[in-house]
DNA sequence: CATTTCGTTGACTCCGCACTCAGTGACTTT
DNA sequence: AAAGTCACTGAGTGCGGAGTCAACGAAATG
């Protein structure tokens, strides 16, 4: 049975978190601590009862955003589905946490390398489900023979190239918008 | 007739800046005017007797930048080179400049808005080279019905995928590493 | 009810940043 | 050669960041 006081704690640790992963998806990973107090409306000192040093509090943060990113992408390759299914749901779920995941692959490379850690595992666990995927449209013969990893790795280039320079292309979410185009002309280069 | 007082200002305001971009290059542009001061063996105080803030820096450092990559494609695609020839030599370009090149296009998003007036021009001087090239190729029916913006995004997109993910693949030069591979490779994606 | 525990507070310290400016002496001008 | 100019200097300033800690009071304990 948990006491008022471990229930209490919980629940600002958790609040400062999620209060941070509003604040880095607005600002970026260079907003300060100060402001994700007042955003959160505790005491600058509470930050630090929760998490000893700021990139502890990424490290954290990142982790659980990984968590629920694989519970999202999980059993997607399973299902024996289509190519297009496949890359629609993977970018459903970015559009989810675009503005995050936007600063994240723009920022990753001054990020602590224990965050860096937890992002090469996330990229992973998509690579894995999107090679079963691809084999299967490879023993149908419908995709070209080219290597598996060039093939992720244009999908995934294309899809962070329009992210990261998203404000080429529109104000809003730019997945939501050029989604259907995306998909359609990646599978168009793909197939023989 | 340029005075030793010219002279003397103008190598010093060009050492500054090469040694700003060599700085940049190796630790990114969090690199403070200390570093660099240091680095170039003149006092902090110099810096701000050529530049008036380090925003100025960083966009007079991009514009020379700039001037430079632009000259270096100049004339690039009006030889009626073949497709293989016009992606080998826009990669040999990146090569030369590969670390300051690789830091850019993970940072412009933190960079002064100025700063990312000038990469968008960047961008559109080798988007109009690849234009004509591909135009061409598309004349002669060698590559598919796709538009030019996604081939060239996906181009693009593939080779900043491997810059800013370059610690996945090789701790040397990924382009050079990774040159034929991507260059083939891209090929055979859009071609019919 | 008295005592102890502990989550929270916010004023505080320390640090390193960009930027300043009075001073200096080599160069330029007259 | 005297007077004036100016590129360069580096100690100094103000600012805003991360991280600290004595104090508080509500919750837990006996």
């Amino acid at each position: 049975m948990k006491t008022k006081r471990q229930v209490q704690k919980e629940a600002t640790r958790l609040h400062i978190l999620e209060t941070a992963y509003q604040i880095y998806a607005e600002e970026g990973f260079s907003a300060t601590t100060n402001q994700i107090a007042k955003a959160a409306s505790v005491s600058h000192g509470t930050i630090f009862v929760h998490f000893p040093t700021v990139e502890n509090l990424i490290v954290c943060l990142l982790d659980d955003f990984n968590a629920e990113i694989n519970g999202q992408l999980h059993g997607l390759s399973e299902k024996n589905e289509q190519l297009e299914t496949f890359l629609e749901a993977h970018i459903n779920v970015l559009i989810r946490y675009e503005a995050f995941y936007k600063r994240l692959i723009s920022e990753v490379n001054s990020l602590p390398q224990e965050a860096k850690f937890v992002f090469i595992n996330m990229q992973s666990i998509v690579s894995f489900h999107f090679n079963q995927v691809i084999e299967r449209c490879k023993n149908e013969k419908t995709v070209k023979e080219i290597p598996m990893h060039i093939i992720f790795n244009s999908w995934l280039g294309l899809v962070h190239y329009y992210l990261t320079n998203s404000y080429l292309f529109t104000e809003g979410s730019v997945l939501t918008e050029y989604k259907e185009e995306l998909i359609c002309n990646f599978i168009k280069l793909i197939e023989k």
